[in-house]
DNA sequence: CCTTGGCTATACAGATCTGTATAGTTGATG
DNA sequence: CATCAACTATACAGATCTGTATAGCCAAGG
């Protein structure tokens, strides 16, 4: 029964922060939302902030299980599995309640990297680079890490530009250059 | 004399907007900052909102100054002036105080697309947009559109990476990738 | 039955926010 | 000198914010 409330506090907050913003989601909101007392919060949580760290932790955990089960259903084959990064990422844009990268935006409110927020989101990017990392590794590539950073680079340019500019083609284009990339490291195998 | 306090306070205001955020900065702060009395601000603006607006204009236009200059001035080759690009971007990024594209960040707290801020963040990206495929046509690649797209993509990765992860290193590895992408369109002309 | 712990409801403290009202100051220009 | 416009100073309205205090409900388990 303890779980139940705080999960869905933690939910409702995630969606709202995520809607929103984080400055401009009041806490009375989310407990209206979630259906409940202010008291509880406080009981689960210490303040705002550790209920932003948990939705984002929560955000962080979700996201990655969910990225890495589309990429890896998409197909078998382990270098086609780079391009299909994009493929899934493209087909998260059509949702029509995407508001760009939770942590990205967490950064914008909060830029001072000594700040327990902002750290989580370069703890996240850390982990989304290393499955890119297992993944190029897997594709057995003869340089592993720099193309995961390439293709790292390439994923951020391509949620920010859905983001800002609402354009979903955005992944169809890095998906191009990241046929580059690999074609040219496969090249540099041979 | 009308001006001095209008910019003061727009200078000022995007100064705390880029470092604190635009919720997290309230007005009182950016008078006591500016050192302006607060019906002043309100004889130049009809609320905040129309001074973050203000101050995202003054920063879309001497952005897009500089960096034009910059990369001009790096090289008279048209087509090294593509990677000039990230040059210039991982100068912007030593900087102690950078922190991330203001428009990024404004499209972050304001993510309503009917919002006029996110507007002037959407209308900002395709002025660069447009800058970067004049480039591209002044190279004289055979698809000067999809390559600029490209850096296009490449440019916020940049941009988003050194933000959040504070990988100045950024830079350099996009520039590889670019010019992969330059020298790919230069075979395909030949 | 009775205690205990999670949850609710309400009220409130104290801070901060945007925006306004009012009255006074200053400085350039006719 | 007089006028006018920009600017200042102060106070305040009204909303909203985070967080706390207090008191009580309710259901599960010994």
């Amino acid at each position: 029964m303890a779980r139940e409330k705080r999960d869905e506090l933690v939910e409702t907050a995630l969606e709202l922060f995520g809607r929103e913003g984080f400055h401009a989601t009041g806490i009375d909101r989310i407990l209206a939302e979630a259906g409940v007392a202010k008291m509880t919060l406080y009981h689960h949580f210490r303040s705002k902030d550790e209920l932003i760290l948990a939705a984002l932790r929560l955000r962080d955990e979700r996201f990655r299980n969910d990225f890495m089960r589309s990429v890896e259903r998409k197909t078998e084959d382990r270098t086609k599995r780079l391009l299909a990064i994009f493929d899934v990422l493209g087909e998260l844009f059509d949702s029509e309640d995407f508001r760009g990268c939770a942590f990205i935006n967490a950064c914008a409110e909060y830029g001072d990297r000594d700040s327990a927020i902002h750290a989580i989101a370069i703890e996240h990017k850390r982990l989304v680079f290393g499955y890119v990392r297992e993944l190029t590794q897997a594709a057995g590539v003869p340089e592993p890490e720099p193309l995961a950073r390439q293709l790292c680079l390439l994923m951020e340019g391509v949620i920010v530009t859905a983001q800002v500019s609402g354009d979903a083609d955005a992944a169809a284009q890095a998906r191009t250059v990241a046929e580059l990339l690999v074609h040219e490291q496969s090249r540099r195998e041979s």
